[in-house]
DNA sequence: ACGTCGTATAGGTATAGCCTATATCTTAAA
DNA sequence: TTTAAGATATAGGCTATACCTATACGACGT
């Protein structure tokens, strides 16, 4: 009950002509013949009547006429299903992003992906690193935009989109803000506030002191930016925030410097899974942030 | 879009597994792994998300799953109309006689047939030997009872059903009915009465009389039996009559006489067509005949 | 580190679908 | 009667493919 045969059938019954059903179907006679004689051993009868003036339909491919049409027509509807998905993004496109990045970011990679497919729907995960690597593999989610380090699969690729300095934050009045380059040795002593640890952005400003020989005493963990800034202003301590935030934060009292001797950029990239095809979605994307 | 592949698609996405799947499919796993990669290549994204814990439906994988259903639904249900199709006889059996035999042959078939199966229905046609030979080539009967000699193609079976003995019929007060024997030479100048030429007992009946060297001069020709009967009644000359119709017409005033030196019998047999294969209904029938 | 479970890959075989060439019939024309 | 044309079926060969076994690979649990 192979679908071509199927196919076979119906154009035959359509012309009344094996020939011709040969070059409808772009087959030959004899493999037309051959795979029709196979069909009617597999249901036990003859479908046709080979007659001198056409071959007509016996009685038994009468009553199985239908039954052909009915597959015929759901594998029709399967096909253009996979056809408008195939041009058309169905359904909606998955992106995740870590908390630090998607507030700043998305907005625009969104409106860029907008403007050359319309019709395309967005669903939003922000979350941290881990857990967005858990739903890139499960499947859950399109794509990922974080920041490197990640522990990703072998079969994971990655598109590194920019670069975003890290910025020292101080509270205004801080003594060091006079100074026209900051070194972070300068800051020895002094309070460090950072996001909770799950969060790559505290990972990545840790990683920074220790680097530049500061051994940072992190009193306070938060889970917001702007907790943190709060927390900055008033005092209790530095931190670092993601250049692309501070536009978002101008009006708060603390001042963002760059590290101009030594400055620290963490990598922004978006992650898919290499699977053995991408998604209609995936492939959208990829060819329009390339 | 073969089929086989879209019922092992649906195996992977009901077990979430390919080794049980290919189990159910009775294929080896890589077999299955191999056919559902290119279903995926033809369809153009990956249908299942395969992670550590099992294999889930992607999201385009979930959307194609009710068009899978839907062909094979339609695949099941052709199968099944043919399956029953296989066991029980589906339509009618369409039985061919020709008029002279019809009447009183075809009641006790078909008794012999719905004894054995009872669910059987039949649709009879009455009609002289070359319509029933055209009708058995364009497949509108499965059979056809005639009586040779006929000219049918070489791709016609045929099977003897049983002899009947043409009998010569005389008015009921002709002389000749004193007779112990009667010779057909004794009706030279007799006139005969017969069936229209298209009918095979006419022809058969002038042979008949041509090799018994009485050269018959036939005055009237009818459609009917009974009709012909009539005017033996009345004089109007001799005729023969099927053995198998006497019973009908024992109280016309003939009489009906074997001619036992030298009685003529015509073979009576069952026709058809010897196609690529039997329709279910006449293998049905030939069983129960032979 | 090692075996287990699950999927993918590699390599080989047999079959099935396709092709061309040709046979077989039938009908129409010469 | 022969010839040509138009149809389907058969024969033989090629190729693609669906299948197999063996094995690699990766993740997990012991």
């Amino acid at each position: 009950m192979e679908f071509h045969r199927i196919r076979y059938f119906l154009e035959v019954a359509r012309t009344g002509n094996f020939s011709r059903a040969a070059e409808w179907a772009n087959i030959s006679q004899p493999s037309l013949s051959q795979q029709i004689s196979k069909l009617e051993d597999e249901v036990g009868e003859s479908l046709f009547v080979r007659a001198r003036d056409g071959v007509t339909l016996s009685e038994f491919g009468k009553s199985f006429l239908p039954h052909a049409k009915a597959i015929m027509e759901e594998v029709e509807s399967a096909r253009d299903f996979v056809d408008r998905s195939g041009r058309q993004l169905v359904g909606p496109i998955r992106i995740g992003a870590i908390p630090t990045i998607a507030p700043y970011l998305l907005p625009d990679l969104l409106k860029k992906i907008a403007a050359r497919y319309p019709s395309a729907r967005f669903e939003l995960f922000e979350e941290t690193t881990d857990a967005l690597i858990d739903r890139l593999r499960t499947g859950a989610i399109d794509f990922a935009v974080m920041s490197p380090p990640t522990k990703v699969d072998r079969d994971t690729e990655q598109l590194s989109l920019q670069h975003d300095e890290l910025l020292l934050t101080l509270p205004k009045d801080h003594p060091l803000c006079n100074l026209k380059q900051i070194d972070l040795k300068q800051l020895k002593g002094e309070r460090l506030v950072l996001l909770q640890e799950a969060h790559c952005l505290s990972r990545q400003s840790e990683g920074f002191c220790k680097a530049s020989g500061l051994k940072a005493d992190v009193t306070i963990r938060s889970s917001q930016i702007d907790t943190l800034l709060g927390m900055v202003e008033l005092g209790l301590g530095f931190t670092f925030t993601p250049k692309m935030a501070v536009n978002y934060h101008k009006h708060r009292k603390v001042i963002f410097r760059s590290l101009k001797q030594k400055p620290y950029l963490r990598d922004i990239c978006l992650y898919w899974m290499r699977r053995r095809t991408l998604t209609a979605s995936q492939q959208a994307i990829v060819e329009c942030l390339k």
